[in-house]
DNA sequence: CATAGATTTCAATAGATATTGAAATCTATG
DNA sequence: CATAGATTTCAATATCTATTGAAATCTATG
């Protein structure tokens, strides 16, 4: 991997890493989306970071339990490769939009703890009680558009990957 | 602080520390969340987590910074008091949405650099692409949108707060 | 403008987290 | 069902990050 493709990679890591995800997920996640053929072998993902094999097979496991990354196991051939799945952005997404749920819960607990009617006392509370009812309501129609919109996209990755089995 | 308190300062750190941000900044606004009154001064702060002074002082001055909280000093009184800035939610998904600029460009990096025209090879960054292109778009419709809805309500947090002083 | 209380800074260190690597396990094939 | 390549596991360790605490600095007041 040459110079610019590792750096770029690091960086991905950087992103993932201030998201809140760990950078190595990010590493691993960056070389396959550079990668062509889109897949790799976890070999190749430990040469090409230059890190373990337990590391990439750590990482490759969180991977496709976040259902970000695929197995794509080659006929005749005994090793496995991985590969991005489709949809993954979208369901990190998904994750960031359930995590609005368990801040709005943490406000209402918050209020329940709060005994005094104090309004000035309870207001930090109610706004964000209220702020993430809100996000938790308009977040799923928002990815739902966007699920409709790229229909067509995600058909055409369909044929794609059907015309290449 | 009683026990219930403490598990939910601490539960809210976790909170925090999930989102990606440092499980201290959590704590100091659980803390503050909770107050009644609504602000708390660096000792009490330092005495009520069992931290050190200069632990509260690195965290309040990155709330500050991050403009989720505000100084408060009351005249007549040397030591300062920290409370819980009006609109800290929407500041933190204000942030968040800055971040979707962030993965986009990664995506559009990562194309220029993979000059393969292969379309099953450059399909995953140009979902990742499109995928932050819409999000960029839309969120600060609906965080408008929500700055509209609540404008009521700051109304009342401002009387509530003129009121008070 | 000296004082005392309050706050900040930052080097040292405690504590948490990520990574390795070798042994154990798994799995497709002849 | 034995083999060899591939993968996973996990204790040990390296690395990074958070936290302390004491000295330095700041700031409102008489």
């Amino acid at each position: 991997m040459d110079e610019e493709r590792s750096r770029y990679v690091e960086e991905f890591g950087l992103l993932f890493g201030q998201f809140g995800l760990s950078r190595m997920l990010g590493r691993v996640l960056g070389v396959l989306m550079i990668s062509d053929p889109p897949e790799r072998s976890a070999e190749e993902l430990a040469e090409e970071l230059g890190v373990s094999r337990g590391s990439i097979s750590q990482t490759t496991r969180s991977l496709i339990q976040m259902s970000l990354v695929q197995r794509w196991s080659r006929p005749g051939e005994r090793r496995d490769y991985f590969r991005i799945k489709p949809g993954a952005w979208h369901e990190i997404m998904r994750r960031e939009m359930e995590a609005l749920g368990d801040f709005r819960k943490m406000a209402e607990r918050g209020l329940d703890l709060l005994d005094s009617e104090d309004p000035s006392a309870r207001r930090s509370l109610e706004e964000m009680r209220d702020f993430y009812t809100y996000w938790e309501k308009e977040m799923p129609t928002v990815l739902d558009r966007w699920e409709q919109e790229s229909q067509s996209r995600d058909q055409k990755a369909l044929d794609s990957a059907f015309r290449q089995s």
